[in-house]
Parts: C-alpha cells; structure tokens; sequence
DNA sequence: CTGCGCGATGGAAACGATACCACAGCTGCT
DNA sequence: AGCAGCTGTGGTATCGTTTCCATCGCGCAG
C-alpha cells in the first residue's frame, strides 16, 4: 500500500518553491512572464511533489473547460465507433478530453445524456439524435447554451450544423448502378425507418427506380436473421421474384448474404446484392459485396472541427461565418462482385457529390 | 440567438424560493431532513430556472466524482469496443460516467491518459496496458491513489487486480481440437509479440504441439495482408507445407482467409483454417471459419464491476475481500466449418477453464 | 414554568485554481 | 532628476457546492 492519501496542491508547490501562488499558475500556464530561475525552481518542485492540476478547480474558475461530449447510440457500432475515434483525435489536436454517452437510440436517454455532458460542463456537444424532429430535444439544447454539431443525422428546425453523408445521393447512385445492369425488379430491405438516414437512403432509391418507371418494392419490417431470411424467401417464391436486393443497412446487408447462401441463390447470376455501408468483410466473402461507402471517419472529424470552430474565442459574436455549417459528404461507390460487375476494381471510383 | 449567457446556480434557486443554500443542496442530494412544504417551493424553483448543480465545483468540495476511466488501445476495434460498452453500462447502474481515452498501444500515451484523467479527478481506472510489465506505468498509477483494474491484460509486478480470458487455455484447447482432427502440421500465425495475450497464446499452442511430439511452427513476422499472403505462399511451398493454419488475432484470421481464398487453397480439405477471437462474419463466409471466442462483454462488465466494489467506502480497508481480484474467464471453441468438423454445432459447446 | 431535545433551516468556511490589481525594482527617455 | 513603462511577483476575491455548526421554534417531561 504505497497509495498517497491526497493530491498536492498548487499552494503546496508554491510553499516548497517559496514563491506565492500566482507564480505557480503562471508556471503551469505557460511560463511566460517567470523568471528562468524561479521557473525553474517552481518546476523542480511541481516534479518532487508529483503536482498535477485539479481539473475540477480550473473548471469551476469559469471559461474553458477542454472538454467536449459526444452522444451516440452505440459505441459498439463501428460507425460511430470510427466517428469517435476520429472526434477524439481532433479533441486531443485542441488539447481537449473527448466524453462518449450511448444513447441506444432512445430520446430519454439522449436527454439525458446531455444533462450529464451540461453538468460536466462541456464547452461544446456533438450529437447523433435518433429523432431529428425532437422538439425536447432541441429545447434542452437551447438551454445548454453551448455549441452543439449533429453528426450523421440532422435536428431539424433549428440552426445546429450538422455533418453527415448524402444518403439521397448514395442511395440513388446505388440503385442507379443496378438499373444499369439491367435489373428490373430491385427490393429494398429498409431496417428501422424512424432513421432520419435510412428515410433518406429510401427516398434516393425511389427516386431512381421510378424514374426509371419501375415500381418500388420496400420492405420495411426486417430487422434480424430469421426476419430477412423469411422476407427474402417470400421474395423468391413470388410470382415475379427480384433480380437485385438493395440493403440499406450493414446488419441487414450481411443477414441478407447470409439467407441467400443458405437458400442456394446464386449471387449476383440468380439475385444481385449490393449494400449500404461498407464493412471489412465485404472484400473477402464470395462473391465479394458492392457497397455504398461513406466517409465515416470524415464525418466524425469535420463534426468535432466545426465544434472547435465554432469554440474560438470570438466566434460567438459574429454570427455570419464564412465557414460552411452544414455539411453534406459524399459517398462512394465500392464495385466489388455482387452486382454484377465482372472485374471488380480494385481502385474504388464513381464519386459523387 | 435564444442562448441563456448562464446558467443558474444554486444561491440563485435559494433566492427564488426564498429558503437557504443549505436548504436546495439537501432538497438536490435526497430531500431528507426537510419540510415537505419547502420541498416542494425549492423544486419548482429548480424547475423554473432550468437549475443543473455544477459538477465541477461538487467534485472540488471533493469525495466523489462519479466518474471512471476507461484506457484501452483504440475505440474502433470491436473488442475494446464491446468492453467499452459492457463497462458503460455497469457504470451507469452505479450512477457514474465513464470517461474512454485511448492509446494505439503506446506506453507514452497510455501514461499521459492515466495524468489527464487523474486530473479530472476520476475516482478509479480500468487501463488495457499495452506492455504487462511496464515499471513507468506501474508507477504513475502508483501515485494515482485511485482503485484500478487491468483488462484483457494483466499489469505484473504489481496488486492490481485483473479481468482477462484464459489466452493460454484457449490456445490450447484450439490445438487440441485440430490435433484431434488429425493435423500434424499446424502453423500458427500470431501478429506482434509484445501483448501479452499474443505470448500466452503461443504458449497455449506450444504446449498443446510439443506435448503431441511435433515440431511448433511460429510465424510471428505477419502484419498486413501483404505479408500474410506472403507467409502462408513461402508455407505452401516448402517441401512440407502445413495441414492447418491457427492465427492468434482477427485482422490475421480475416487476411489469411482471403489469402487462402486467393490462392485457391480448399479449406479445410487441403489445410483447414481455426482463429482467435469471432467476429460478426465469420459464421457467414463459405466455409464459415472455426474461432476460439471469449466472453467480451463479460470482460468489460467484470473489470468494472470490480472498480466500483473497490470503491466501495471502507472497502479500502479491510484489506483482504473475499471477493476474487484476479479473474480469468474461460472461453469457446465455436466450431464452424473451416476446421474440418463435418456437421457444425449450432449450439457452442467445449467450454474450458 | 423552565429547560431539553428535535426537526427545520441558514450562515459561512472551506475545496483548488485563476486573474484582477497592486507594487517593487529597474531601464531609459525627456 | 523625474516619470513612464516594463518585468517579475504576490495578495486576495472569486467560481458553486457541500458541510459543520449555530439558530430558532415548539412540544413536552420534570
């Protein structure tokens, strides 16, 4: 049991120092405006005492705090998982402490979440909200009264920036690389529609297929393995059975192979398939998967980028920046063996936005 | 601009009821000891106000701050991530908040993690070191004076107790299934040699191979999937070439499945494929890949189960719990296809440990 | 009738760092 | 010589909350 009962302080060091405590923080901040002697002599003896600053006592001075938060559903998604990753690198590029809250998705816990990230006094927030139409939550944003950037999903009717990937276009430009194969009859698997992304990735792959004069076959109830199986072999016994699937999310993406190896579709001869979301496997699985990629980590550190922008002493003020605020990233499309491409290109093209 | 400047502080809730400091801050921590009358006029004040008590001036009264540490290696790999997000949730039924630095595995930012959030004076630590025998490490959470846990990683030379699995048993126990199939040769593919749970299971594999009377086959050299190709190209070639491939860590497992997969290598018929560690795909691709798995989430959840016993009060004191600190979990072999098992299990079995 | 105990409440001193202000000593200009 | 301006330094109020201690009624036993 070597463990020290209490931390020093900083009127400790500045006693050992024989110097008076403005030194010491000047020392700490910085160090200008110290004499190289006493600078050293306050340094010596922050290393004896082992001091580290109180965190809560600078906090609570006012001002800064070097802490930001981010609320997502899950820090087990990859997604989000790279998004912080990401956030946290650019944090640490501003000398600030990332914090991560899950919210699962439920909107109590995304209010929550932001009480408990406003108690800790962060200087900012980034946030995925699960409902972008959460008028509680924009009201306990408002009253947080500190910058706030929504990441993959927009708040709408307010004037928070958001960061997120067109999904309209991904989805379009998916469903367009499948008309032009030739297929006619593309279902698409949809997960969850209270997603802000995937009423979108919807709505871009309507708007192709029936501007190509062909109906929209949705399907919005698949959630896990027996439920896609089960629709995909509905699907099949169908009178007109689909010559391409659609997958607009990664768990329904991978289901959806899976139901199709085991029911002995041939991928992409049979039925094609192609996926939004790319994921590592999706290169090495036979036939390997087309996807729609986003610019996941992108998307993470252009949130906590405009966090920080938005931070900058000053910023506040004038309220006409000339930044952009509200950011909308490409996707691209990765051609791999599932859609009916021969030769799978090794460098991803087709670019959009 | 609805911004508030500021937020209220607690004289200014007492002000509003017209009662005494004294008074709001016992209605906020429980309300015991006061007029139901009262009560109620400080709790619509608090309402009114949109009152949130400042953490950090709670934490600079001192005692407890609710909140832990979490250090691991980086948020986007699916294991820490789940450990993560498994010790998440223990953290919030002890109404606390986990805060998650990351270190890519460097001993420097491991250290400069453990200073930040010393400083932000959390009451305990859960780190995954990158180096189990770290003496700088060692030291710095030494004058910590905080409760630690390791996870997946044991810190030696040291009391700090330790949540990881049997890497040794899981090794093993993956030998002895192939070696019960009736390979002889069977290479092991590990990634770098410097974790601790990479060298305990080499040993595993060790053991298992020498006690069979054959020759241990260890490429610790592979890395990326260039070199992992490469590795099991200069295998096959060689005047005997393996029958089977055990690989200790997931991105070795998936590179040398494509790598097989390339090079039109019949798994498991020509040589049979067993990883460390499932993952999502692994049940999907053709043949479906036989993995040791470990309880993941277990991981998480105990290590911070663990912390927060340790913060218990008093529990400090008396010295000898009887609650186990140095827990090692068993793991899986899930057997799927790649193995040479001709009828997969649905269901997992052979525990060990 | 007095004092004791108890429930309800408030005053004010911490907690540790920051920053405003003051001031000492020195340079160099008029 | 006098004074402005600069550098290096320290005293001390302050941030918002908790908590120790004091106070104040008030019913009730002695």
């Amino acid at each position: 049991m070597t463990k020290k009962t209490k931390a020093p302080t900083l009127s400790e060091v500045a006693r050992k120092a024989g110097v008076g405590t403005t030194t010491v923080s000047r020392v700490i901040n910085g160090g200008n405006r110290v004499d190289p002697k006493t600078l050293a002599r306050v340094r010596r003896a922050i290393e004896a005492l082992g001091y580290m600053p109180n965190q809560a006592a600078r906090i609570l001075k006012g001002h800064r705090t070097k802490t930001i938060g981010l609320i997502i559903p899950s820090i087990a998604d990859p997604f989000f998982a790279s998004c912080a990753e990401a956030a946290q690198v650019i944090a640490r590029t501003h000398d600030s402490l990332l914090i991560v809250t899950t919210t699962h998705n439920e909107p109590d816990a995304e209010i929550e979440s932001v009480k408990v990230l406003m108690q800790h006094q962060t200087d900012g927030l980034i946030i995925a909200p699960a409902d972008s139409d959460n008028s509680a939550l924009r009201n306990v944003l408002a009253r947080a009264a500190v910058p706030v950037v929504a990441l993959d999903r927009p708040l709408l009717h307010s004037s928070i920036p958001f960061v997120l990937a067109d999904n309209f276009a991904g989805a379009n430009l998916a469903t367009q690389h499948l008309l032009g194969h030739g297929y006619r009859r593309i279902v698409c698997l949809t997960g969850e529609t209270s997603l802000y992304t995937i009423r979108e990735r919807i709505s871009g792959y309507r708007q192709a297929i029936e501007s190509a004069g062909l109906p929209a076959i949705i399907d919005t109830s698949v959630t896990d393995y027996p439920s896609v199986e089960q629709a995909i072999r509905v699907l099949l016994a169908s009178s007109q059975p689909p010559d391409a699937i659609f997958t607009l999310k990664n768990s329904i993406t991978i289901n959806a192979f899976e139901a199709m190896l085991k029911l002995g579709v041939a991928i992409p001869d049979s039925v094609a398939l192609l996926g939004y979301d790319d994921f590592e496997l999706a290169d090495t699985v036979r036939p390997s998967i087309t996807v729609v990629r986003q610019p996941i980590d992108e998307i993470g550190r252009m949130a906590a980028e405009i966090l920080f922008q938005q931070l900058r002493p000053g910023s506040r003020t004038r309220a006409d920046d000339d930044r952009p605020r509200q950011v909308q990233l490409g996707t691209r499309l990765i051609r791999r063996n599932s859609c009916g491409c021969t030769a799978p290109q090794l460098t991803p093209q087709a670019q959009n936005a």
